[in-house]
DNA sequence: AAGTGGTCTAGACCACTGA
DNA sequence: CAGTGGTCTAGACCACTTG
């Protein structure tokens, strides 16, 4: 049985992930130390590390130091989402990208706002609503809250031109950043807004970021009806 | 300037993200190669190139080989999404869970179906229809098709005991997984079973599996109002 | 305190792919 | 075909975390 072929981590990581498959190592079991399943297998520790790293990384196993790698007990599916920024989204889609600012006003936060930041106290953010056309059809109602506090920056930029979702992603770096994905009924003036009826159901995409502590804005997305999110996931199973 | 500090692939990585955020790699911008970099910074390459993967993985820059890397051009969000089993779900809120087959019947497939599987020849599949309950309330409502010829053991799964859900997870690998997200409003037949009113909007989460190029299952998993999905981002920036 | 995963290094070779 | 990223190795040391 000689290692006589080069042994990629991809095949490390299918020899173990085969022998989860095949119930070798059951849910929750304890699998060998990685300087075991290198010698074992034949090839550098490192390796295993790197093959172990994904298969953790795909929710399959846990590593814990001292505590060893287990198979997890609750298998997850686990996918990937990019969002890009808006205009990106609508010219990807090969249509003419357009942009309204629809108000812009500093106000008191309303306490659900304050809740999505984790505040108590309520404090004043600049309100901002704008809509994303596609092919100067609605394509994207945006709801935002900006902390003039954490951004001053943001009283300088030109909002009805540029839509504040950019200008923030390009300049404001965050260190947390919380996604909500939920349905909601179209109101009146969502429908009036996106040009389609109430009680269409929407899909709302919220996004709520901070640096460090400070708030930095939350956004709900809310979009036109069919409107879809996709993803795909590349299993590590199979020929 | 003496690199007295042993340099983590961390430090290396919010070195380099520091210069993109700084502008000193704007956006399209190519990078120095990693030997260059490694060189710069005090580390071997090997660091450079964990740090490189790390941004690479949360889309802030591209690598090709020869091509060198780039700064990515529109900055997008990378969320990772964990969607587990959802017995899991409900007992993960504290909820005792519930399961009731509602309908099993082999039936040839709709166009739709086909679409989802990428198929162009219409044929015979495992349809079924259960709901998850929590807390005897309805959870999600589970629209799927299984393909009997990919997955003949499903034949002798007995469905009114095991959700399909769990059983496929648990034993039949994908090596494909396409995702979507959607808003639908419910129908009366929807409104029945989940035990809401026609109209209300509802969130979708639709799946599909092969192994290899056989479809294994298509699902819709249908939830009830306010049902949030939700995850969160660790940001590599600041203190 | 000891066991196990995590990281770093230095060097070699491989494998894409763009000029 | 040559430049650049990708991977592998062997060995050392570090850093958690649990018994």
């Amino acid at each position: 049985m000689a290692e006589s072929v080069r042994l990629s981590w991809k095949n490390v990581r299918d020899a173990i992930h085969e022998r989860i498959l095949d119930s070798t190592y059951g849910p929750g079991d304890k699998l060998p130390k990685d300087a075991r399943l290198a010698e074992e297998l034949g090839c550098a520790r490192t390796t295993v590390q790197r093959a172990m790293r994904d298969l953790s990384d795909s929710g399959i196993v846990e590593r814990r130091r001292k505590g060893g790698t287990h198979v997890r007990l609750d298998p997850v599916t686990r996918a990937t989402l990019d969002i890009p920024i808006t205009r990106r989204e609508v010219e990807q889609n090969d249509a003419v990208y357009g942009y309204q600012l629809v108000k812009k006003v500093s106000a008191k936060i309303p306490p659900s706002i304050a809740a999505n930041f984790e505040l108590s106290t309520p404090t004043t953010m600049l309100h901002i609503e704008a809509l994303h056309l596609a092919d100067q059809r609605p394509y994207i109602y945006e709801d935002r809250w900006v902390s003039e506090h954490t951004v001053p920056e943001i009283a300088d930029v030109d909002l009805s031109t540029e839509s504040a979702n950019e200008w923030l992603v390009r300049n404001r770096p965050y260190s947390r950043c919380d996604l909500r994905f939920f349905a909601i009924k179209a109101s009146e003036y969502h429908a009036k807004l996106l040009d389609t009826s109430p009680n269409e159901a929407l899909l709302v995409m919220e996004r709520t970021t901070w640096i460090g502590k400070n708030p930095i804005t939350t956004v709900k997305a809310v979009s036109t009806p069919g409107y879809q999110l996709l993803t795909q996931i590349q299993g590590s199973a199979g020929p």
